[in-house]
DNA sequence: TGACATTTACCGGGCTGATT
DNA sequence: AATCAGCCCGGTAAATGTCA
């Protein structure tokens, strides 16, 4: 075994280690992200390197000859310049240079990419979304770009353009999606071939996406599915109350069912509600309170419809038809809701006021009730804490003030399960 | 040699991808 | 679902190179 078994492969190896280590280093600083050249150069001090290990090897000295020996050739190239150790020319390296006219022949020596053409490939494959119709899409479009464009990474991975143009295939076909949303598997199957690829290499940008970027902010990552109409299957709405519905040629009446009934995703989209034959609607969040409700308060004449912590798309559809109705109808009618009194409960609440019923009003979600359930109350973390002053400072959640000022002083906030007795007269 | 500009090192925070 | 390491970012302070 003499010393060419080993030689060329170690060049090799050596000069693609040392070029990248220059490369990342340039690819990190400001004169990458300036464009231009600037006067300091990508450098390092070799006794600093990773290089120093094998540069000082004492059980084989040759190797630092080898290095000594790709150095040399690449500054001969141009692609590096070398100041070497006083008194110790051609022997001993103290700093490796890169030069500004060698990038090419470095990125093309080290075998790698171009962060520039990376960047750049990047923006053509996320420019369709310039023209998305959701607005919370394009301007994530438009801060990327601008940033992308500026030489910045926003936080996507650079090495993966795949992933991204299936993510814009995604965003893409996601507003042509059905009103009552698509299953999961359905919707990889029919824009990837491929019903497992969606939950595998989309699915956790999505929601990250949808969390940096997205207009509500939602408890799980279902619930941010669900609000862009990817579902795990179709769900149901359960209600219990007196509601004439046409569907197709027929009316049907819910107020027979002991208990309540559901009514599925389908039938959801094909009816149309014509009357209310309730004095009041109550929307519950929790299903336990839904069923501790529609109980205890048998022979009221009431409306009761389950949210299912944030109201899912099927849901959406529904309450949409019940609030056109009720417009159309009785517009005086009262809308009450009980959910939470806690952030995502609040959110709930405004949610459904913002999109459905403008005179809806809180059901025991007020201090009173807070305090009388207190020894029930669920400790917040510090994060929560702020969450929910960042939230009173909000001119959206203006008539929660006091309610977001007790969670913040107490650090406390009540699931409505806590709550067992339901007065009779809320 | 000193003034100035730029890089480096380091930190926390957030995202990604792999693993369990 | 939770956890981990790895990476990038932005900010800071400190170190270092350039230029007159």
């Amino acid at each position: 075994m003499g010393p060419l078994d080993h030689e060329q492969p170690f060049k090799t190896r050596f000069q693609k280690r040392l070029l990248s280590y220059l490369l990342d280093k340039y690819e990190r600083s400001r004169s990458f992200q300036s464009g231009g050249a600037s006067g300091l150069r990508p450098q390092f001090a070799m006794k600093e390197s990773p290089f120093w290990a094998e540069y000082s090897d004492e059980m084989d000295f040759r190797k630092r000859d080898w290095m000594n020996e790709v150095l040399l050739d690449l500054e001969r190239q141009g692609v590096v310049s070398l100041v070497w150790d006083r008194f110790r020319e051609g022997e001993l390296l103290a700093k490796v240079y890169l030069e500004w006219d060698g990038l090419d022949d470095a990125y093309r020596l080290a075998g790698r990419e171009p962060k520039l053409a990376k960047l750049k490939r990047l923006r053509e494959i996320l420019r369709p979304l310039q023209s998305h119709p959701w607005e919370w899409v394009r301007r994530f479009w438009r801060e990327t770009d601008d940033r992308l464009a500026k030489r910045q990474n926003p936080g996507l991975a650079l090495d993966d353009p795949e992933g991204y143009a299936d993510l814009v295939r995604v965003l893409q076909a996601l507003p042509g999606l059905d009103e009552t949303g698509v299953p999961k598997r359905q919707f990889s199957q029919a824009l990837f071939r491929d019903s497992k690829h969606f939950e595998r290499r989309v699915e956790r940008r999505l929601v990250g996406l949808l969390r940096a970027w997205g207009e509500f902010e939602m408890e799980t990552e279902e619930a941010y599915l669900d609000s862009v109409g990817v579902v795990e299957n179709p769900s149901s709405v359960w209600l219990n109350g007196p509601l004439t519905l046409v569907l197709g040629d027929r009316r049907l009446e819910t107020a027979g069912f002991v208990g309540g009934v559901g009514l599925s995703a389908a039938t959801v989209q094909k009816m149309e509600v014509e009357a209310v034959g309730a004095q009041r609607i109550v929307t519950i969040e929790n299903l336990t309170s839904y069923h501790q409700w529609v109980q205890e308060r048998v022979g009221r004449s009431e409306l009761v419809v389950y949210t299912g912590g944030f109201p899912h798309h099927t849901l959406q559809l529904f309450l949409k038809k019940l609030a056109a109705a009720v417009a159309r109808q009785s517009p005086e009618l009262p809308v009450g809701h009980w959910g939470d009194v806690d952030l995502g409960g609040i959110r709930i609440f405004q949610f459904l006021k913002t999109q459905f019923f403008p005179r809806l009003q809180p059901i025991m979600m007020d201090i009173p009730t807070l305090e009388a359930h207190r020894e029930r109350a669920v400790r917040a973390d510090d994060k929560y804490v702020e969450k929910a002053l960042a939230m009173r400072d909000d001119p959206g959640f203006a008539q929660w003030g006091e309610v977001l000022d007790w969670i913040a002083k107490s650090r406390l906030r009540l699931e409505q399960e806590s709550i067992v007795d339901i007065p009779a007269d809320v």
